[in-house]
DNA sequence: GTTCCTGATATGTATATACATAATCGCGGT
DNA sequence: ACCGCGATTATGTATATACATATCAGGAAC
């Protein structure tokens, strides 16, 4: 350990060397707030308090700011600084959305009802579902939600959690609040995929959402990651004529 | 008409003032690709090129560059120059999908057929479809097509093309080809809507089909812009065991 | 002929500098 | 109290410059 490689590298520890400055500035940034740490609204520090804290020039902290801005996650306005933008309708599908937000929108009263709580060890199909990552092997969480809007079954969730990857929520009872929103602000994610597909109810999924079985569904399922490390796949299931995914598109920004 | 407003403009045509150098330079080559006029695999002009050509410093185009590549249009390799991607599943939902190429990815043979072609001024409900922009005024092709993945109906196109966007549509025959790849080496589009829901079959588009009636469907509708003009919309309708989209995500790059 | 080295080349990142622009603050005048 | 105007501030864009790095081409050495 005394000896010739430690005495190169002369980092805090946890830096990454192979990228480069900007993009350890952009990522530091991101991170704060996808995490939730820095939330919608938050003045980012300025352009030369970054300057100060990296140790570079303007310039370098400018090039991270704007790559920020233009992929929305940041607004920036002159003379006043940057700011956390609250989770725009931005890019839809990709869009981790909360169902609560997408309720009240139509002006209905939102409520969550928990169905089913299991924990286990994770099966072969639990794999498959969570998607390819290391450390996939211990235990998970599956749960069974149903969120309303009104009086009427709005939408069925059915996900799947890693504890692996996020250990505290073993501890958890999401009988009053869906577990979404509470994953987000525990994970970090730093990836996500989303399958969007229509089939036809079944009889569970039917009687769960008043429907007739058989009748059409929109089925959305996400999974995420976090460093690479698969965290939770949610299938989300909505009568057919409930909910639509939107994206507006330009190619490279604009 | 010769009058007032035609005055105030005297740009050589086409070149917005407003925005920055490096974002036309962006723009322009931006579009060279989704015109299909710079084909993948084609090498863009060095730096010290569109240094010379745009006369600007290396920084300006290199910015324009860089963010190319960000957004996965373009590939960069030192030493040897930049060059055109071919279309990555990269942002999926986003991305104008040809639906030969889909069918084909199957392993199954493609074929297409037109089923009807009306031309007509456009009705308010045209307009509505055609969405918000400038000059939706004049007339109007409507398409229904089928694509077929062997044997089998694959999908139903159902499209409207604005013939002010793109009056060479009038005199095109879709008999062999379908409107979709031909639209795209025409118009360089510079926005686009996604609308992806699930519905039931109507009867019509069940018998087209070889569906049930009330048989579970995939709809995804796409508005086309080219620089603030619409130019399309379409409506696929698939059997919902057929297709999925699928997106992947990283916030702002990775 | 093969291996290795060297130089040329294009991109990648960072810097200091400059000026433009938008938004805000505060001062002064009415 | 209100209005207007200039100063201040943070961001937006562009420049010239510098050095790092990956990669390829061509030649030297074996």
């Amino acid at each position: 350990m005394p000896d010739s490689i430690a005495e190169v590298v002369e980092e805090p520890v946890g830096v990454d060397a192979s990228t480069s400055l900007y993009q350890r500035i952009l990522n530091d940034i991101r991170d704060r707030i996808v995490s939730g740490e820095w939330e919608p609204g938050y003045r980012i520090p300025f352009e030369h308090e970054l300057t100060a804290e990296y140790d570079c020039s303007r310039m370098t902290v400018n090039k991270a700011l704007s790559q920020l801005a233009k992929s929305g996650l940041i607004e920036r306005r002159r003379r006043s600084g940057s700011f956390v933008r609250r989770p725009q309708s931005q890019a839809a599908v990709l869009e981790i959305h909360d169902i609560r937000i997408e309720v009240e929108a139509l002006g209905l009263p939102y409520r969550y009802e928990l169905m089913a709580q299991t924990k286990r060890r994770a099966t072969t199909v639990d794999r498959e579902r969570l998607g390819p990552g290391p450390s996939v092997a211990g235990q998970v969480l599956a749960l069974q939600c149903l969120h309303y809007a009104g009086v009427r079954p709005f939408c069925v969730e059915d996900r799947l959690i890693s504890l692996a990857a996020v250990p505290e929520a073993a501890d958890q009872e999401f009988l009053k609040s869906a577990p979404g929103p509470w994953l987000i602000g525990q994970v970090p994610w730093s990836a996500a995929e989303h399958v969007i597909r229509a089939a036809a109810a079944d009889s569970e999924t039917a009687a769960d959402l008043g429907l007739a079985s058989g009748a059409p569904c929109l089925i959305i399922e996400r999974r995420t990651w976090s460093a690479e490390r698969p965290v939770t796949h949610v299938r989300f299931t909505y009568p057919a004529n409930a909910h639509a995914v939107v994206a507006r598109f330009t190619p490279s920004d604009s």
